[in-house]
DNA sequence: AATTTACGTCAGTCATATTGACTTAATTCT
DNA sequence: AGAATTAAGTCAATATGACTGACGTAAATT
């Protein structure tokens, strides 16, 4: 067995049942509304988990985080992003970013150069070792999703961005869609 | 503007273009393989944020973080479950679940009972409130999901499932169905 | 009777994030 | 030209969620 520590061996999981709340686990009982359906829910958790999994033991190597991976991945693709830009993208602190960035930069995976036309800016790019373990990690994400892809009926991967898109906040997807250049055309 | 902190005014980030390699980002030029393809990766990473975005929000309230949701999650859906079980399922450290669990205990949102067989056993249940609150924070998350689904075609739902099942590492895959016990069917 | 298991705990550490305040330099606004 | 704003960095303190290693106790299994 890998990491998951079950006990196939025991009745799965759930030995009680014994209080009042009708024990039904995901119970179509009691429940807000129109039974409540867990499968996505953990699905995503799990699939999520692992699909971050695959970097992450890329990284330890480099005694980088997931965080390292996260700045690595967006200035990557964003070469000469303004700090201020990927903070948005983010969504932390200056202070958060920081450290991580500071890292990077002496580790020289990230390179900061002045701005052109505005000499405040640092603008961030990776440098070639940068970008190619931004690749490393990339190509592993990629590999996972192509694997996952296989099989599923022709027009899956379509369906399967429609969906993502749409599990993202209304608001934040133009800016999203911006970023992911390739999905311009994306139907909503 | 909410949150990302984009300046639409700009070309649209990116002003940088000078150094050696050709300066695509998601370059189709010097990469790995076959043009790796960022959008789906990059899907991902926005869809799970916004996903655990919607509880994150109600648990501050509670003065709680993630950790908190996911135990209080699986503890819900698995009424009197082991602390050893729920370890192998999220993964951690006794000691990490120790703080929390002490937390949603001491909260009165899960009851440790004795176990009946092995009185070594500390069973874990959602109290009443418990139970409303995670049926509360699954309920976002079911929305969301919902509302992302909603005209998709037939059978998206169908392919989705399966293409998150597919992005787990498959030896986990057993274990993951039998936890969502509506699943067991899933073509893999 | 010896071993293993389930659970808990003590103590220390690390990574990632936070808030608030403050500085410097450069750009923009009036 | 002077004032205000912006970009970036920094100091200091704190919180959360995770880790390792060691140890203890009670109960079950062998």
């Amino acid at each position: 067995m890998t990491d998951v520590n079950f006990k196939p061996d025991q009745p799965p999981l759930r030995q009680g049942a014994d209080k009042a709340r009708t024990q039904q686990p995901g119970g179509s009982e009691s429940d807000s509304a129109d039974t409540l359906s867990y499968d996505l829910i953990e699905l995503l958790f799990f699939a999520y988990r692992d699909f971050t999994g695959d970097p992450d033991d890329v990284l330890a190597k480099y005694e980088f985080g997931r965080a390292h991976h996260r700045v690595l991945h967006f200035v990557d693709r964003n070469p000469g992003i303004m700090v201020t830009d990927l903070l948005g993208i983010l969504r932390i602190t200056k202070q958060s970013l920081g450290r991580v960035l500071k890292q990077l930069v002496d580790a020289g995976i990230i390179e900061q150069r002045e701005g052109h036309h505005d000499r405040r800016q640092r603008l961030l790019y990776t440098t070639d070792r940068g970008h190619a373990l931004a690749v490393d990690l990339t190509s592993l994400q990629q590999k996972r999703l192509e694997r996952a892809l296989i099989g599923l009926p022709d027009g899956s991967d379509e369906i399967i961005r429609r969906f993502l898109l749409r599990m993202i906040d209304p608001e934040a997807r133009p800016q999203i869609l911006q970023l992911i250049r390739s999905l311009y055309d994306l139907k909503d």
